[in-house]
DNA sequence: GTCTATAACATGATAGAC
DNA sequence: GTCTATCATGTTATAGAC
């Protein structure tokens, strides 16, 4: 399923061939449908909800342990730069590309991804609010890392370029700053 | 060609057949070849330069004829949610589905994904730059509007919400104040 | 020159041999 | 229970009839 994953994240749900997927993952053909008895449309939303769920580590990594919200962010959007980088722009967000995708086409599959963002912002509250700000306040912060992430992963795969991943950094700083300021008990 | 445009942003590149297309478009299947012999790709390609490019007229219609830069990004975003909201979820990004699909598996279409996000960047530049922001500040607070919104329309075309694209549009507003106090000579 | 019919191939899914 | 071989269908692309 792993193989799964990265074929979904690289060339999309309809792009990607049940065959292609069997073959990277060396494994024999009938054995996809013993494991997935419901096809392609199974396999698609177990690796949705699994590669999606495995992000919020990112928050536990770069967020949780730093010493005050802004440099959490500039830290989390550093490695947003620094994985672009790596992987010549093959890695962005694991479930946008199959989020767009299906998000009026396919209702389970968007059901899907709709659970694992929400699941993104709900830990992203949590892990804000840590820091003194207020639910609201982190909430919003939360969506606004979300956004400029995402946005910047279109624009940086795309341009193949590093700028705009540099600039949702930040923009997403200069909303925390507005936000402590507004909702900080002092 | 209209009708390519329409399918492809709602089912992607490689999950738009050609045959649904003319069907769409109520054209027989031979005149697609006679007009794009280089097929599918061809017709990708026109589809997303020319929709593309149209949308450059959306920041004629919002942000220039604005009183100054804030009620202007504040238009746009409300258009942003006034489409999603009156096509369902259906209508957000002419290209973002297409470039995330293609940015690692076919370099012409990537390319012309590129030149179309290029061509936003320096149209909002332009624009922003009329209202006595610096250029860099006006390039970097139009990355700011992009990114903000195609990261938004993925979040709210999954989740069905407009919460986020309300968000994206009051943190590029905190930039665009943070760079006209910057930047502006007063 | 326009379009119908078909070719050549890939897809998702299954049945049935081991 | 594991996997090979195949089915039915849908894909892009191209002939060739009108």
């Amino acid at each position: 399923m792993a193989a799964g994953a990265e074929l979904f994240r690289r060339n999309g749900y309809a792009g990607t061939g049940l065959k292609q997927i069997v073959s990277e993952a060396g494994a024999p053909f009938g054995s996809l449908y013993h494991f997935f008895p419901g096809g392609k449309e199974q396999l698609g939303e177990e690796v949705i909800r699994t590669s999606g769920l495995a992000y919020i580590a990112l928050f536990d990594l770069f967020i949780v342990p730093a010493d005050d919200v802004v440099s959490g962010i500039e830290a989390f959007f550093a490695a947003g730069i620094a994985t672009l980088e790596a992987t010549d722009y093959v890695e962005g967000c694991p479930i946008a590309t199959v989020a767009l995708e299906v998000a009026s086409t396919n209702e389970p599959l968007r059901k899907a991804t709709a659970d694992v963002f929400t699941a993104w912002i709900d830990a992203g509250t949590e892990r804000f609010a840590r820091f003194g700000l207020g639910r609201e306040a982190a909430r919003t912060l939360t969506i606004t890392a979300v956004n400029n992430l995402e946005g910047a992963f279109v624009l940086c795969r795309s341009l193949r370029d590093t700028e705009a991943m540099a600039v949702a950094g930040a923009a997403t700083v200069d909303v925390a700053r507005r936000l402590l300021q507004e909702h900080t008990e002092l």
